[in-house]
DNA sequence: CTAATACTTAAGTTATAACTTCACTAACCT
DNA sequence: AGGTTAGTGAAGTTATAACTTAAGTATTAG
């Protein structure tokens, strides 16, 4: 039962792209995962290979990897290939730029501001 | 009982800055924590009154983000005043452009190799 | 001095993330 | 066909993250 970022059963608002984003690179395993399919891209096997646990438990990791825009896989017979995306990360980027500086950011949304006067 | 990343009682390694900085990103509660303090400095008990939890859980969090480097705050009087800290932002930012594409990666280190020939 | 405010600390509860094992299917090999 | 390899799916286990309540300690207000 691994599943996608669920805190409680709570107000259960579905998770979004920045929500999934963190909360997959929240654990070791799985960006060491992102590390390795940064050198090249690999099997399941492959990646399993290199990590502490078995390989059900590397496809759980990867599921939630795909699911967050980061990792992206292809199967050919019965290899599955796993590649990082270049999609998640930019939206990663895009967060950790807005918020790297407060006064910066502030002059950021002065920027928007002036460049779409009305809309 | 809440602490710094660590998932079993297995290896035990100290976490890095980027394994504490992913951990404390990877919940959202946090990642509001950091929104609001991305507007304005604020005290803990702020920052409590926007949240649907006690002042005590309010505190535990910041406790995370403060460890992560990713917020900083002092004390006043009785008065605890939190910001967010760059330092943090710095190495999230690094880690994304470092992964946001995997050829540009190749192409980095193939740069460093040209820059400096031997050691 | 007393009372309220602003936190802090310790200890306990609960949901669930990160695993496991076992059973299964599909593809490739001989 | 039979066996092995690659992966998937379901269900169960366990440690712990995210909370809570309750009882502190300082600080400020009246």
């Amino acid at each position: 039962m691994r599943g996608a970022p669920k805190k409680k059963a709570k107000a259960e608002k579905p998770p979004s792209e920045i929500d999934r984003i963190f909360y997959a690179l929240g654990d070791p395993t799985r960006r060491a995962i992102v590390e390795m399919l940064s050198e090249e891209s690999l099997s399941v096997s492959q990646l399993a290979a290199h990590l502490p646990m078995t390989l059900t438990a590397v496809g759980q990791h990867l599921q939630i990897l795909e699911d967050s825009g980061l990792v992206r896989s292809d199967k050919a017979g019965r290899i599955r290939t796993c590649h990082v995306a270049t999609a998640g990360f930019a939206v990663l980027e895009q967060w950790a730029r807005e918020h790297r500086n407060v006064w910066e950011r502030r002059l950021d949304r002065l920027g928007d501001l002036l460049d779409q006067p009305e809309k």
